[in-house]
DNA sequence: GTGTGACTTAAAGTCCGTC
DNA sequence: AGACGGACTTTAAGTCACA
């Protein structure tokens, strides 16, 4: 059974932000979302829509594909 | 301004499903949704959420990121 | 600069059905 | 095989104070 999902996509999200050297911060602005929510979507903790996925994505200039995890066994 | 992501998610959906020649009752089926939620998906009127994609790829054997649609200018 | 618990409200997702 | 409606339950969005 392959892990949740959120933590997956959190860890993906973390990669792709550090990534670019930029803070939780300074993403959430970008993105205009809260700061504290960033910060629950990187541990895990939010099993986000299509829409936040989309705006994270805008914010970090990549594709929505990007920032979506590989299937584990 | 790009459409909605709800509308572009549902088409890409509809794509993958239709080229794999199955039904939105098997699809809900295979996904263990509803099929009224597969049909409210496809005609971009829910902005779901990633366990709801994750159990969609996995139904359609294709990454997540595969179901993903492009951004448009 | 980030983690965390608690909270309200908006929307995801289910389930019954008809056309 | 799929669109659509109504009523319902569950959960995400979004925010806050504080560590």
């Amino acid at each position: 059974m392959s892990r949740d999902v959120r933590v997956r996509f959190g860890e993906r999200l973390r990669e792709v932000r550090t990534g670019h050297g930029i803070s939780q911060e300074r993403l959430a602005a970008l993105a205009e979302l809260h700061r504290t929510f960033v910060s629950l979507i990187e541990r895990g903790e939010r099993n986000v829509t299509l829409q936040t996925v989309e705006k994270l994505a805008l914010a970090l200039d990549v594709e929505m594909a990007e920032l979506m995890p590989v299937q584990e066994q």
